[in-house]
DNA sequence: ACGGCTATGTTTTTT
DNA sequence: ACATAGCCGT
């Protein structure tokens, strides 16, 4: 095979060492994917293997997508039929196709974490405790724990650990709520995300003609990023591959960046135990990066007490030293940012998609955004809120997974009084609690239900009992377009969203379009052989905007946090925010495991980068909506200095800037509201949909003022009168012309301002 | 039952 | 800054 000339020694046994456990441990960017790509295509192409028993598991729709395009490339159109997907994804496949051994129904409903913590929520105020301390969050996340720990809940509340562990949290209920949790789950015919892995390794535990069925099927097991593996996720592999032993995992320690979320280290060391006889294989040649990146990365990582031994070395150029900004705001950062890339861009002949802008929360991707906007730099934003966890998005596909499965209770909640017809919060209580005492699902239940309900409740409920029967007959008849649509026109939510003439509401409307836009690619697309419904709500909950992205393959500038960056490469990438508290995050710095965790994160987003690393602070940045002084990041220090280009009056340990007296008073940070208000001043043209802050104030004239004509989505069109403070809202009493003269609080108050 | 308004919490990351 | 849960008055 020709392609086995272009690897080095260690990446070529990566290939062709096909049988037996094998152990890849990749550093950063040594061609770990080239090596499992090849190693795929080798058993298709000289081995014969049939794509169908090669199972190959990564972590993020990303990285699945990306390694079936390069497959594909290689071998393709065999690779089509190859298992390659999300564990997640893969294993949700084989458990609609064996649901029935676990009594759920096989079209079972996902949840995702919105619907989990909902659930959460109504289960602790039913059973009458204080959501102030049974935070959802908190037992979401407690719950979540133990399933990716493979603890079930009757081991839970066994277990002497786990119980004197809520108890000194005076959280002593936290069993008996995860008890009620996923019996109310499995009543709904529903699996949360870490379900889908739990119930796997039930399945698999407890039903071995089913396990031996895909322990044959699967003759060869690939499992990508197996640092970020959970122990749940590592049994399911383990059980796969008992009789064949063809198991082949590829990671890297020094990137593992998920142990928030149940992945251990751990797994990588307990490999060695479970596999006597396992082939470890080194990638230590990086071919991405310049030497300097791979030095100011390596001597950062060296920090971190454990690690697995390795050189990470590099025969590429010296190359730039790593760069510092400094800024006096987060503003700041972004103009600097934005005229670095738009020098670079000219300089050295880069085009955007060249440069990344990688960050440690979402909400940092504001400030950048505004300079790149204002520097006409086109760029993208990955992540942040999914196109299918938008309200309008959830409600339309609560109503198609409820036409589906009649007994999702989350659903239920979700569209009962969506649009509202008259059933309010109390009747919803009293259908599912009537529900569930007499042992019945959502549906029957609902069905049963006119007792309990006043007259007015009981009509209406009879009436949406008609609809979605006539939406379930839909669905057997129709695919998944004409089904969805019908379902959009008739539950009347389209109309609704058409009603609404605001800005927000035209842009919801073409959101809900934009689904039934997908569902009819969907249909059309002549690789489906399902085209129903059902088999394109299956996996919607696992989707992530990553299947949008090649409608726009244009050329823009990379913006993302720096775990959504984990396995891409950029020739010259940006670490914003590289200021204590923020990068390490303030909420990891308890431990030192967690610390280290956050350095694993910075040595990830270092080795992103093939030519140039930026590195960016500002002395102030707005959080939680104040004024914040802040202080460079103790990882800048750690940077070997040989390879870091810093400003000669860097100084980590003295406060910089003008703000150290305490308080938001000194002339500077004035200057710098001020500042700040000039540039927003600048930013909205006028028509537009007024929805200001409560800092808006009244002086500043942004978009509204006295004399300007309105619009109110209610009231029509009016003159404002009087613009007024009240606490930290804005009033103001706006003349309608058919109503007269209404003093709206501006901060809900849904306007448009007409020109 | 429902809409207007206030108070409160959140911001670490992803399936 | 922004969303949302929940209170209160209708």
């Amino acid at each position: 095979m020709d392609y086995l000339s272009h690897l080095n020694p260690p990446q070529r046994e990566g290939v062709e060492n096909l049988e037996g456990p094998t152990m890849i441990i990749a550093g950063a960017g040594s061609g770990k994917t080239r090596v499992l790509t090849y190693r795929i295509a080798h058993l298709i192409t000289t081995k014969n293997i049939d794509p169908f028993s090669i199972l190959s598991l990564t972590f993020t729709n990303k990285a699945a997508k990306e390694m079936r395009d390069r497959i594909e490339r290689v071998v393709g159109t065999d690779a089509r039929n190859l298992w390659m997907g999300t564990f997640h994804s893969v294993f949700a496949r084989i458990l609609r196709a064996e649901a029935d051994k676990l009594g759920y129904p096989s079209n079972f409903t996902i949840y995702d974490t919105e619907d989990s913590k909902s659930l959460i929520r109504a289960i602790v105020r039913e059973m009458g405790l204080d959501d102030k301390i049974y935070k959802q969050n908190v037992v979401y996340s407690r719950i979540s724990g133990a399933k990716n720990n493979l603890v079930s809940w009757q081991n839970y509340m066994n277990n002497s650990v786990y119980v004197s562990e809520d108890e000194q949290a005076q959280k002593p209920k936290m069993g008996a709520i995860y008890k009620e949790y996923v019996q109310r789950c499995f009543r709904s015919g529903a699996m949360d995300f870490d379900d889908l892995l739990f119930n796997t390794n039930v399945l698999f535990r407890d039903h071995l003609d089913v396990l031996n069925k895909y322990q044959q099927r699967f003759k060869y097991v690939m499992i990508d990023e197996f640092q970020d593996t959970n122990i749940s996720q590592y049994l399911i592999t383990k059980r796969l591959s008992a009789v064949n032993q063809n198991i082949c995992i590829v990671g890297d320690d020094a990137q593992s960046i998920y142990a928030f979320r149940g992945a251990n280290i751990q797994n990588i060391l307990n490999f060695e135990k479970d596999y006597p006889d396992l082939r470890v294989i080194k990638l230590e040649q990086n071919y991405r990066s310049t030497q300097n990146i791979v030095n100011a990365a390596n001597s950062v990582i060296l920090k971190n007490s454990a690690q697995l031994k390795k050189n990470i070395w590099t025969q590429n150029d010296d190359g730039e030293l790593v760069h510092l900004i400094k800024s006096t705001s987060d503003n700041e950062e972004g103009r600097l940012v934005a005229s670095s890339i738009f020098e670079d861009k000219n300089n050295k002949k880069l085009e955007n998609k060249d440069f990344a802008i990688l960050y440690r929360t979402n909400s940092q991707s504001r400030a950048m955004e505004e300079a790149l906007r204002k520097s006409s730099i086109p760029y993208r934003i990955y992540g942040g809120l999914s196109f299918y966890q938008r309200k309008e998005i959830k409600d339309l596909l609560a109503y198609l997974r409820f036409t589906i499965n009649h007994n999702d209770e989350q659903s239920f909640r979700r569209i009962i009084n969506l649009p509202k017809r008259g059933i309010g919060a109390s009747s919803v209580d009293k259908i599912v609690v009537s529900a569930f005492e007499n042992d019945l699902g959502i549906w029957e239940g609902l069905q049963k239900s006119q007792r309990v309900l006043p007259n007015r409740a009981a009509n209406a409920v009879d009436n949406f009992v008609t609809l979605i029967k006539t939406f379930k007959i839909r669905l057997g008849k129709s695919d998944a377009y004409d089904t969805a649509a019908f379902i959009a026109k008739q539950s009347g939510l389209l109309k609704e969203l058409y009603d609404d003439k605001t800005i927000e509401g035209l842009n919801r409307y073409e959101n809900v379009q934009e689904l039934l836009n997908a569902i009819k690619e969907f249909v059309d697309d002549e690789q489906q052989e399902d085209k129903s419904l059902e088999a394109f709500i299956a996996d919607v909950a696992l989707l992530t905007d990553a299947d949008n992205e090649d409608k726009d393959n244009n050329d823009h500038v990379n913006l993302m946090t720096i775990h959504s960056a984990k396995g891409l490469e950029f020739k010259h990438v940006f670490i914003v925010g590289m200021e204590e508290d923020l990068f390490p995050s303030q909420m990891m710095l308890n431990s030192r495991a967690d610390l280290e965790e956050e350095r694993r994160l910075f040595y990830v987003a270092l080795t992103r980068a093939m030519e140039k690393v930026t590195l960016s602070y500002a002395l102030t940045r707005y959080r939680f909506g104040r004024l914040k002084n802040c202080e460079p990041s103790r990882f800048i220090e750690e940077i070997d200095p040989a390879y870091i280009k810093v400003d000669r009056k860097f100084n980590r340990s003295e406060p910089m800037g003008a703000l150290n007296n305490g308080g938001g008073s000194s002339v500077y940070a004035k200057n710098l509201v001020a500042q700040r208000k000039t540039e927003r001043k600048a930013v909205p043209p006028g028509k537009k949909l007024h929805t200001p802050s409560p800092d808006f104030a009244p002086s500043d004239t942004r978009s509204l003022d006295t004399g300007m004509k309105v619009e109110h989505p209610k009231f029509g069109f009016g003159e404002v009168k009087k613009m007024d403070v009240q606490g930290a809202n804005r009033k103001a009493t706006i003349e309608f012309e058919n109503f007269g003269e209404k003093t709206l609080l501006l901060t809900f108050a849904k306007l448009r301002i007409m020109e």
